[in-house]
DNA sequence: CTGAAGTTTCAATATTTTCTGAAAGTTTAA
DNA sequence: TTAAACTTTCAGAAAATATTGAAACTTCAG
């Protein structure tokens, strides 16, 4: 591994755990990011010095977030792996997935305790509360799953935008209200 | 606690770990949330089942993430607690606070990388995917804080709208490429 | 078939993270 | 001051998570 190179797979090391999967699968990931070519496990195994069957184990994580592809090189036995195509699928992809992981489970507990009849007093309030952040979580699912659907450059034009998208919203208010009331 | 009160708070302090914080602090914030008075450290002591120690860590994260308040009663020496304002403010705070923990330190890293010369063709290549890394965090670090810096209502707006955003933005091309060419 | 080349599994071990509780620290009323 | 009421700290114990490596499994050419 070049400096550079090392310095990238060992940061993404550290930030794994903080990215929802452990150290090895970051490492491996960054690697199979920054490398043209595709590589066998044991490339991988050797290279950041670490067991074949944590990589085995990685691949199958990286897999399970459909961030890596199997590639085989015809006459040989061995499986290649490689990084999905560009960036922005790629953040997409973490995107979803932490989603998947982080919001979905919660949304389905808050839908069956919201009903259920509260109690008391306390546990009005309570409910109240989980509407609250019920409501909050799927409407920010709905538009995160709506903007994944959009294409990377609509995305980009969007986010270039930034706040001016305040604008944007006011002015079509307005042409709105204007062409119902005329 | 109530059943729905408890449901919620194991579920939060499972969820602790995925959204950045351990299950005590999870479980913490969630009773916090629900209460509409606020808590003293006792009190989430002995409701949660957990020593005195490990709350006082607890609530010294909770207030690293500005989730929640110290509150005083008069004439009472306790600390007491309290979940911050709104679901929406807990919600941004919560975004934000990640996005400094997981993305800030990989865009710090990445702009170091950046400034050095690739040795070969290898890496001039990992710098070319650094380089799309860089700019597509860069590009969403900046947005998300322009859409932090918006009122609640707007956003609301702005994300009910969801996919539709797209036709919005058409539109106002072709309203300003008109005023442009007229 | 057979065995070489490769992959996966999983029990044991190592590492990291979390939690406890006693000791040290702080604040305040008298 | 003093001491009671409360909070924080932190070393060690417990729990959770990650890693290894040897054995089991799979695939395929001959």
């Amino acid at each position: 591994m070049t400096p550079i190179v090392e310095s990238f797979v060992l940061h993404f090391g550290e930030m794994g755990s903080r990215w929802g999967f452990n150290r090895t699968v970051g490492q491996m990931y960054a690697l199979l990011v920054v490398n043209k070519e595709p590589l066998t496990a044991n490339q991988l195994a050797e290279t950041l010095n670490i067991s074949r069957g944590n990589v085995s184990m990685g691949i199958k994580e990286l897999m399970s977030w459909q961030l890596i592809n199997t590639k085989h090189v015809p006459g040989d036995r061995k499986e290649y792996y490689q990084a999905l195509g560009s960036i922005w699928d790629m953040a997409i992809k973490v995107f979803e997935e932490r989603r998947k992981r982080e919001v979905d489970p919660t949304l389905t507990m808050l839908r069956d305790v919201l009903l259920q009849t509260p109690a008391n007093e306390q546990e009005a309030y309570a409910q109240e509360k989980l509407h609250e952040i019920h409501d909050l979580l799927e409407t920010v699912t709905t538009w995160s799953k709506e903007l994944q659907s959009m294409s990377p450059e609509k995305l980009n034009t969007l986010m270039k935008l930034g706040s001016g998208v305040g604008k944007v919203l006011e002015f079509k208010d307005k042409v709105m209200s204007s062409v119902n009331s005329g």
